[in-house]
DNA sequence: CAGATTCTTTACCCATAGGTCAAAAAGAGG
DNA sequence: CCTCTTTTTGACCTATGGGTAAAGAATCTG
């Protein structure tokens, strides 16, 4: 009961996520993300409670979908390299127009690692999921001897992930697209 | 002639590139810079103009320090690979208690690439530097007969600075050293 | 329709950001 | 020791940050 809600809260995180994602945390302010949601300031407050906390939903949400769609990629059935190389091309492929915003979790480990408890907590644990993900992959690759028994699977997923969060990084700075794909294809030169 | 400078304008921008590393730009206040340089507010707009320009020449020479190291490191004779791992090996060593904040170079480029443009063009001019003192070396390396002619030494020096890149920003969410220096390791392999 | 309850609106609040300015202080040159 | 120049100090300023509160609007229950 009581007055119905004039938003549909799920769509104004979903909202929220792309001005933290464009903007960064420090440099978005209550007003703008009141304009972009379409809501007043106060409406924002009583339905997040914080800047902090919405900051907190969106980013748990981005890094629900990142995770999920990279392991739906590795999931598949057949022979691991070529589900590897699709998962980091499409990881490595901004869209170099728009966009180029690199990752959330990535800007938000670089803006608030060490300093925000929360955000630490959330980027880490997505982080690990993900090198989880390309953990399992390996090794799939390994026993179905697709690729050496020598490999080191921990450090091949870790090498994996760097590489995806670095190539985040740099896009951001320019360079073309079909260099970053490049680099994709030196590192699973490693496997 | 005039009235001497009470402070070392040198030793002033180095200090201010402390202040930046731990905190970023835009949550570094000038009152927070004036404390930490020990100078008064007045004197720092004074010597630096603004607290953009000041940050521009902190970033400017945390750049010319890091490319020289690793140069450095990449120029000295004999095998190719040792000082390839050297190299990458003390890129991804943050000591882990302390100076956890990364990089300067990958935190401003996740802060402030795309909105800042005299910031994203220092770090992309580093990053350049970075990824061609790696190509010569790999370069070096291949003529060497250290390592196989048919690798391509754009692409690997690529891969090797988003490993770099990204590394400096997975350390700041935790993880033990060890664990980077295995994905060292892993990258090193596909040479 | 009354009341309870929840949302929205608008005005308001204090602290800080980033910076400026006038006046005082400390040297150099004559 | 007087002036000219540059630094320093400290007060001051405007805009905005992040957030709160009080009053009004919309819905459900009875």
């Amino acid at each position: 009961m009581g007055r119905p809600k004039q938003f549909e809260p799920d769509v104004a995180v979903d909202q929220a996520m792309q001005v933290f994602w464009r903007q960064g945390y420090a440099t978005t302010t209550p007003q703008e993300l009141a304009r972009e949601l379409g809501i007043g300031k106060g409406s924002l407050y009583n339905a997040f409670t914080s800047k902090h906390r919405l900051f907190e939903m969106a980013l748990r949400r981005y890094g629900e979908m990142r995770v999920a769609a990279l392991e739906e990629i590795l999931e598949r059935p057949g022979p691991v390299k070529p589900l590897l190389r699709a998962a980091l091309q499409r990881m490595a492929a901004v869209p170099d127009d728009a966009l180029r915003h690199g990752c959330l979790a990535v800007n938000t480990a670089a803006e608030l690692a060490g300093k925000d408890e929360i955000a630490t907590e959330v980027v880490s644990a997505v982080f690990s999921r993900m090198e989880r993900a390309l953990r399992n992959a390996v090794e799939r690759a390994r026993r179905n001897g697709e690729i050496d028994a020598s490999c080191d699977p921990d450090g091949v997923a870790g090498m994996l992930l760097s590489v995806v969060v670095g190539m985040n990084v740099l896009a951001k700075t320019g360079g073309e697209p079909q260099r970053r794909l490049r680099a994709v294809d030196a590192a699973l030169a490693a496997l």
